[in-house]
DNA sequence: TTGCCAATTGTTATAATATAACATTTGCAA
DNA sequence: TTGCAAATGTTATATTATAACAATTGGCAA
């Protein structure tokens, strides 16, 4: 049996997202809570700029819609809020699009695997443990010794496959 | 059993880099034979610089070089060339780190697994059937089609981990 | 409370990575 | 041999990210 969760699943293109943000926003502060880290206003606006939907978000996107709130924005003020974002675990980075994404289980160490649809740009995040185990299995049958993986998957999600 | 295709792997500290690199232009002219496509001088100088080591190679640091041999080199001269032993797949992007890195199996189609030692910047390159199948399997469950994968893992080579 | 310290944010500048656009040259073939 | 497409040259600019130092904030010990 897979040992398959889906952290962030391809949304139904009625659902309402506004739901996702809040919900994404409450764990974020509960984490925070927990662990003594400071969500203050500014990182939170960043980790909501992240959140406007499902698809990654560009550094730089990020920093016009601030511009357009906060007088003296610049892009330190974007990297730096990411930086702490991506630490705590509330954010990705897409490797291969230089772009950010919001994580549905903030807080669960190490990143999961992500589908990224061509079509629609949308990303779904999964952690699924038999995946993991099977490139660290055989990455130690080279005598690697895996701790990071990065897995991006490009495709098309069952929506747009639908579509066509 | 493991569909595990070993492009390549961590050298020997003691091995003769002389002969990678021969043979890996080797395999590049003769794959440009027999599609037809054209490994001009700038292109097989190019290739030679991604094969002056196994760690990925900065685009800027390409130019650097060329630059001591050509006059009038300039990045679009490097990211051409680039794109053109990417396409013919004689080299890949290690998108964790914008870097390219030598393809051991120049033409086969796709790329694989790559290994990347945080220690001595070496990477290993393997092509396994069942991480492949695994990933588009899990994918596949969620209704998305996977067409391409990026899979990226840091950690610790062999010999970096026993000089410890 | 007050003043201190570390964390956060502001600010300016620059580094690093990559592409656009158009001109020129080259290689091949009709 | 001349005409065309591919390759390369050339200049400029777009995109992504970090360095370095100053100012502000927020919690906390005296
Ligand atoms: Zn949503
Ligand atoms: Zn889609
Ligand atoms: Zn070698
Ligand atoms: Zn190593």
């Amino acid at each position: 049996m897979p040992r398959q969760n889906v952290l962030s699943p391809f949304p139904q293109s009625s659902h309402v997202h506004a739901r996702c943000l809040k919900v994404a926003v409450g764990k974020a502060e509960q984490a925070c809570r927990t662990r003594g880290a400071r969500l203050t206003s500014l990182r939170r606006r960043v980790l909501e700029l992240v959140w406007r939907s499902h698809e990654p978000v560009k550094a730089y996107d990020i920093l016009d819609r601030l511009r357009a709130e906060r007088r003296g924005a610049a892009p330190p003020t974007v990297y730096r809020a990411l930086d702490f974002l991506r630490e705590e675990g509330f954010v990705h980075k897409i490797e291969s699009l230089n772009a950010y994404v919001g994580c549905g289980e903030p807080g669960h160490l190490g990143s999961g695997q992500f589908l990224i649809c061509r079509h629609c740009g949308e990303v779904a995040e999964i952690d699924d443990g038999d995946i993991a185990a099977l490139i660290a299995d055989r990455a130690r049958q080279l005598g690697f010794a895996s701790e990071r993986q990065t897995i991006e998957v490009d495709g098309l999600c069952g929506d747009c496959r639908a579509a066509r």
